[in-house]
DNA sequence: ATCATTTAGGCAAACGTTTGCCTAACTTGT
DNA sequence: ACAAGTTAGGCAAACGTTTGCCTAAATGAT
């Protein structure tokens, strides 16, 4: 009967209750929980540890977040999580950050900087300890973020105000391999799909194909371009495509800047009853597990998004810590060819 | 230079800022804050909100948590998001939750146990407001939670532990329907490939799959049945395949019981060189949004995980406000075939 | 023996809320 | 005029931490 306060309302074993056990003051169980030494004898760490492992107490985090102003969860605002590569980056950034021993909140911004400006707000309000921003989008509240000086890490997308941690590929390689890949297939005259918005990331990876192209030989103006507008990458590679293929027929291949888009290709290529690969070489990135599976018609790029998560969280700890960050370019694979290729091949 | 506590320090704007500016005392605030009524005069009222208005105050979410010991956080917990249907899922809910006024936390339990236990831990410290777990799995913290009556929705698959609130479809009814559209087709001995592991909704499928060939005089020992081991649907489709390939052939049909489970049989086939639908016709279930642009040859019982989510907030809702919640079941789709199938008929 | 330093640990404030209780001042009824 | 009731709002405790400062005792140095 000795501990009569806290405990008995809720089920909830809080530093009061170690402390009324022990005999101790809460100030010495909290030194103690916090691994302060040279603060109580060993005698009294070790009473005060049998307590906290027998009455299972461990400490508040809301409590914590309030007295220090700062949590052990990371927010990550990311858009559409429909998409598998977002959805692949969120997984394995959410595996990294638990092995750290944080919590990750993960928060759908559609891709909409007002979403996105709200979820920083309510980010903020709880005290994270970092933000892992997901192909971002400029806005105010991103704006105050950074001049505010809150750890934040970027990712597949640079910060759109430029600088700032980042993590991701080489987007401009990524497409000068695309090149390299179709040169080497004999074919010289591919197209590129992109989406209509210019967003920092895709358009790297189109303008490292083109240039690559052109610095083998291909005048720029041969290279047909074509960009589609929509809500989803799916929808955007669809619209694309049949831009394409009214202006000038079907290439004998394209790239695609990322695996959506070539999905959507290819449902005008079934509606139209056009064979891929053997017509048309679509060129994707992203190397969407999917694809080994239900896309054998598809060579991609693989980004190899299980291993961002370890290098989101060695940026943000780089932050915590003051270090100076700088970007982590990450190696894709080559070019990944499917199935029904290596048939044909 | 009215304010110069809170205010000075850190740019953050509390009840005590506001109190300062306007000067009344903070409890006057809070509770114009949470529309008490009756205990302001209509100017200080006024006076309060302007001055709110003016300095940007919100309520800080943390305190409020310390001091309720509930907040506005709803976690999920569901296994890997790698599967669209689970990231389908998660994208409703979180608008629906955001809509309704509060924030989703996401937890990745791949599907272990242990996982699950220590999310359910770290959410209960977050005092968060309640539950939303996707395919649950049985676990001594879930049946800790439940006994302690916090508020939990099930999503997809049942409480392990019977009973609770449920959203999801009526799996019995999606296989019957599968089953209805394979005879219409005339299509007698169809196969079903399934997951080894026992799982109530999968299972539920099959069997109502089963039950109503049986109806229709197929004797059950005529419909194969294969399940394949494996940590994704994807891969347990393919070994089930192959398992079922194995002892007997391909068959002229076979409901998958996922989508995911029919992605794997198709890479079988495309290996094996069987046409699909044409030599085989795979009826899976989920109604994946990418199987209108890249799986043509996939019929599928399409469930509406659009909806999910406001029907998980109503569940929510009702456990807040003590009222008894039932199961929902939301209608799905009919079979849905895919182009490949309409060029062939 | 005196003084300085270390050791061990307690007190209380602070983080931002909410809320039970208290109390002036005012209004109303008779 | 006076009791009763209402209105308007303040005080302070509590939620669970952390941490600057304080102090009593013990130890060590001279």
């Amino acid at each position: 009967m000795k501990t009569r306060a806290a405990r008995a309302h809720h089920g909830s074993v809080s530093l009061t209750t170690v402390a009324e056990d022990t005999g101790v003051s809460i100030s010495t169980v909290s030194r103690i929980v916090n691994g302060e030494s040279g603060r109580a004898s060993p005698e009294t760490v070790a009473r005060v540890e049998e307590a906290i492992a027998r009455l299972g107490y461990r400490p508040n985090p809301v409590g914590r977040a309030l007295r220090q102003r700062a949590s052990r969860v990371v927010a990550m605002l990311s858009p559409n999580l429909d998409n598998p590569a977002m959805a692949a980056i969120a997984v394995s950034t959410e595996a990294a950050l638990r092995a750290a021993g944080y919590v990750m909140i993960l928060c759908d911004t559609h891709d909409r900087a007002e979403l996105q400006d709200d979820y920083l707000q309510a980010m903020r309000e709880q005290f994270v300890a970092g933000y892992v921003m997901v192909s971002a989008v400029r806005s105010r509240g991103l704006e105050e973020t950074l001049r505010r000086g809150d750890p934040m890490v970027f990712v597949a997308r640079h910060n759109p105000l430029g600088g700032g941690a980042y993590v991701g590929i080489d987007n401009r390689a990524a497409g000068a391999d695309a090149a390299d890949f179709m040169l080497a297939r004999g074919i010289e005259r591919p197209a590129v799909l992109m989406a209509a918005q210019n967003v920092s990331s895709t358009q790297e990876r189109a303008s490292g194909f083109i240039d690559r192209l052109v610095a083998h030989g291909i005048p720029d103006n041969a290279i047909r371009r074509a960009s589609g507008p929509g809500l989803s990458h799916i929808e955007i590679g669809y619209a694309a495509a049949k831009a394409l293929v009214q202006q000038g027929g079907w290439p004998e291949g394209a790239l695609c800047v990322s695996d959506m888009i070539a999905y959507g290709a290819y449902r005008l290529a079934i509606e139209s009853n056009v064979q891929i690969p053997q017509r048309c070489m679509l060129v994707g990135v992203d190397g969407n597990a999917l694809n080994h599976w239900i896309a054998p018609w598809l060579t991609s790029i693989r980004i190899p998004y299980e291993s961002f998560g370890g290098h989101v969280v060695a940026q943000l700890e780089s932050l915590w810590s003051g270090e100076p960050t700088s970007e982590v370019r990450i190696p894709h694979e080559p070019p990944m060819v499917g199935l029904a290729q290596k048939a044909t091949a």
